[in-house]
DNA sequence: GCAGCAATTATTCAAGTGTATAATTTCAGC
DNA sequence: GCTGAAATTATACACTTGAATAATTGCTGC
């Protein structure tokens, strides 16, 4: 006679979605060993046997939950070209700026981050997945520093244009790590000044600070 | 009279370096879920109770794991100093090659140094520990940086020094994870090259590759 | 409204988790 | 060689974990 819980049918494509959103909120607030079936199933509203509905193991649940996180973080980054301007320069210039500044960088973001990473050396879908995800951000920014170049009149051979889209992405990669984990060791834009006064070096270009 | 099993008296930091050691490679291996207490103990070739001897609780046995890996990073980092040239400009030279290619380069490090990024953000110990190494390789690079540019003649305002120093950790931050997580993505000595002409420009000095 | 199917919950289980405690064994000092 | 203290093992326990199964309930189509 007690009540049963009452619930609703969600669509098949929303509840996954809770699901996975339910599970990379665990992952980024406690680590991977912070999402237990139950953790995830009390995050989503739902109950731990309903994971087991929706995926085969919790395993794949967390691959999912990684793939997904992934495919956001690069779909964020091109969405954002939208609102950059069409000049070559000026475009790379913003693109820049938003590589370093919130909400690109964000401790929550970083956290996932770390847990993706560490699943790359020993899991060859992760790795596939970051390879994938890491050269579609390269070759971005390669384009837009040839067109930079092109536009500025600069030589632009490709062997070199894409030994400075590798470098550019650490840049770029390894300034976001640091605001994003350590934000009170930088001024208030500091890192927007760094990074545009270091690709303005690395690219000979004059950059718009 | 099923025989117990023999053991020797290790002395107590030996035992706890090695406990720390098996807790690392757990984690290199499997993650931070695969440091369960029997499988540290196994791979430290003894009893799970032993931990609790030399550590009050498995979370402080995980937190020594990761200040040590730290420390040690940071002291392997000084060490290889010794063995650059003096000169200035040579130095900052092998300095960069050090950090981008093996055995600095390597994957095992990288997942755990990953392990490590994920705790920073809501351990404020782990957070003290990783504000420190940074600014001490920081610090160093900058050091390098400025003697480098002095010795070439180049002007060094402090201002400057200290943003090149930022961006320039982030580059070979950023370009030892790709090295160590998708090695195959970049020819033999492809690194090196790519890191030492970024530096170059840069810094505007010619490195020798 | 009602039938049936699938989504969801409730319950159960075996294995693995960290930890506490007691029983042993090593080894240094005499 | 003994003795005693400390290091180490063995055992036990309560709890959490992921998963499997059965029972129920919401919802769609008629």
């Amino acid at each position: 006679m007690t009540a049963r819980r009452t619930f609703i049918r969600a669509g098949e494509e929303a509840r996954r979605v809770a699901l996975i959103d339910a599970t990379l909120d665990c992952i980024a607030e406690g680590g991977p060993q912070a999402a237990t079936v139950r953790a995830i199933a009390l995050k989503a509203g739902v109950t731990p046997g309903l994971i087991k509905h929706y995926f085969d193991t919790k395993e794949d649940l967390v691959a999912s939950a990684h793939e997904t996180l992934m495919t956001r973080m690069t779909e964020a980054s091109a969405a954002a070209l939208d609102d950059l301007p069409a000049d070559p320069v000026a475009r790379l210039a913003g693109f820049i700026t938003n590589a370093v500044t919130p909400p690109v960088v964000d401790p929550r973001a970083m956290a996932l981050w770390a847990a993706s990473m560490q699943l790359v050396p020993r899991d060859a879908a992760m790795r596939d997945v970051h390879e994938a995800t890491y050269l579609a951000f390269r070759d971005r920014l390669e384009r837009m520093i040839a067109n930079a170049l092109a536009a500025a009149g600069k030589p632009h051979d490709t062997a070199t244009t894409r030994a400075l889209a590798i470098a550019g992405n650490a840049l770029l990669d390894g300034l976001w790590i640091e605001a994003s984990v350590l934000p009170d060791q930088f001024a208030q834009g500091e890192m927007r000044s760094i990074a545009i006064r270091a690709f303005a070096r690395l690219l000979d270009l004059k950059l718009s600070e």
